[in-house]
DNA sequence: ATGAAAGTTTGCATATGACAAATAAAACCC
DNA sequence: GGGTTTTATTTGTCATATGCAAACTTTCAT
């Protein structure tokens, strides 16, 4: 009686899809993973010939989403445009923010303001606070985006996601683990989700990085559709109990409070369709 | 006798492109100008089939550059990633960051950090100090991306390319203006430069938006390669002369000197080859 | 200098992308 | 609420854009 259901029953079938725009796709992924790379060890990452790799990174070059130094290729600064450009635009960044920032200071952490884009967590904006450690915590530097159930940022947005949802997530991204913590268990992760939903805010208890605590809440509109979460987060030795299990998510959910109420006042809030 | 060398004496035959790959960042550049759009409407922009634009729309979503909420296409919060990652390892955004926070809180106004890429320059950061107006001064806000001849910072590092570079750039993006100040003629444009490689840095007085002026600074390497430019920027009535012509320019060449010893001090220096 | 490795160009065959037409699903409207 | 228009999706077919190999050029190393 295993389901182990990959079954993917999809009735609709798969819409068609460029290979084109695959294999772009596939080295631009690769250059954010090799930072930079010359044309042989290109081709030999995605296994295409060295002359059609050759004219992919040429067009790509020439429409500004990669450049080229000295026959090194790695992403065009033109990405930050097309980043920038998504950020500035959106309400939760834009409402969020000085919220971010004020948490930042008043708890002398790092807080963070998180959405969700294709059953992942998608950093949107970062404040650091006076006492934070880490220049950026530890490898998390370079990183903007991580799975939904290993932050609590995360599980806040994972809990006030459909549950239908949630199953398609998991599916395409199954529950790898990061620490001795991490949930990696289909049935605890929804128990878990059920806690969130009933406490209101999440908790990271090392499940990320070792050492690490954090807390998150989910950021709603009015009809109660999740928009992204918010979280803080400390070594333990700074979140010791009683600050983490009540001081901090007080502060936590009263901001992402303010912040659903000034998106809601919002002019702009019907542009938040999703 | 007219030399008007739109010559494009390529030797070298321009390599192949991809159409796909144009197509596919037309349709980005697209979403970028109208934020959102339905198929319909993209396809009109595009001049292409509803059905030819229905597969690339498919494929850039499932690749990841694009997202979709309810048949409105958008870009990706994904282009987060791709330009967080461009930023945080870029060794000037590493290095400079800290020093134009401080240029900021110092004068109160808005500091920049700018970079050159296709002839065009690229914020690479920006801070606001607690006096400067606007919410990121007027339509300026969503742009993160701007000519280089009429910017301080873009002219700073114009006057430091290789001559031939700046025609390439002239060659490719003109001289559009933006007020009644912005040069637009090619040999006023080559006696600035020459001016500004005088000084070691750059006014900007109403030629960008009119009531605004800037003092722009070049960084570069020990070779005396460009690798961007710094600038500080306000109102006239708070860059009022006496500050904007000898204030402002000690601090911004200042600060960009800075910035310059600890990059080549640096050990990542290598890496900026360009 | 000489050879090896890396990058670039070109011709050709075929897989891939473009379109039209058909179908399905919304949105509109009286 | 049913009929009409608009919009999105699917599919078959054909033309061509893409992929590869092989030739050529440049760069690097010894």
């Amino acid at each position: 009686m295993t389901i182990i259901g990959m079954a993917k029953s999809d009735n609709t079938a798969a819409p068609r899809t460029l290979k084109t725009v695959t294999r772009s796709v596939d080295i631009i992924n690769l250059l954010m993973e090799l930072d930079r790379a010359r044309l042989t060890e290109i081709a030999d990452h995605v296994n295409m010939s060295k002359s059609t790799t050759y004219t992919y990174l040429k067009s790509l070059e020439k429409s500004g989403l990669i450049s080229r130094t000295q026959n090194q290729y790695r992403l065009s600064a033109n990405m930050l445009v097309y980043g920038g450009y998504v950020r500035n635009n959106n309400i939760l960044y834009e409402i969020g923010k000085p919220e971010i920032d004020a948490l930042a200071t008043e708890t002398g952490q790092y807080s963070h303001l998180v959405i969700e884009e294709h059953g992942r967590g998608i950093n949107l904006y970062k404040a650091k606070g006076e006492e934070a450690v880490g220049d950026d915590y530890q490898i998390a530097k370079f990183q903007q985006r991580d799975y939904l159930h290993i932050t609590a940022s995360g599980k806040a947005i994972l809990a006030y996601l459909p549950e239908e949802r949630v199953r398609e997530i998991l599916n395409t991204h199954g529950l790898p683990s990061r620490t001795e913590e991490t949930i990696t268990d289909r049935d605890e992760l929804f128990n878990e989700l059920d806690d969130i939903r009933e406490r209101g805010f999440a908790y990271n208890d090392e499940e990320e990085i070792e050492g690490f605590r954090a807390v998150g809440a989910p950021i709603r509109d009015r009809n109660g559709t999740i928009l992204g979460s918010l979280s803080v987060s400390a070594p333990i030795s700074i979140f010791k109990d009683e600050r983490f299990y009540d001081e901090i998510p007080e502060l936590v959910v009263n901001v992402a409070n303010i912040i659903e109420v000034n998106i809601n006042m919002s002019h702009r809030s019907s542009e938040i369709t999703e």
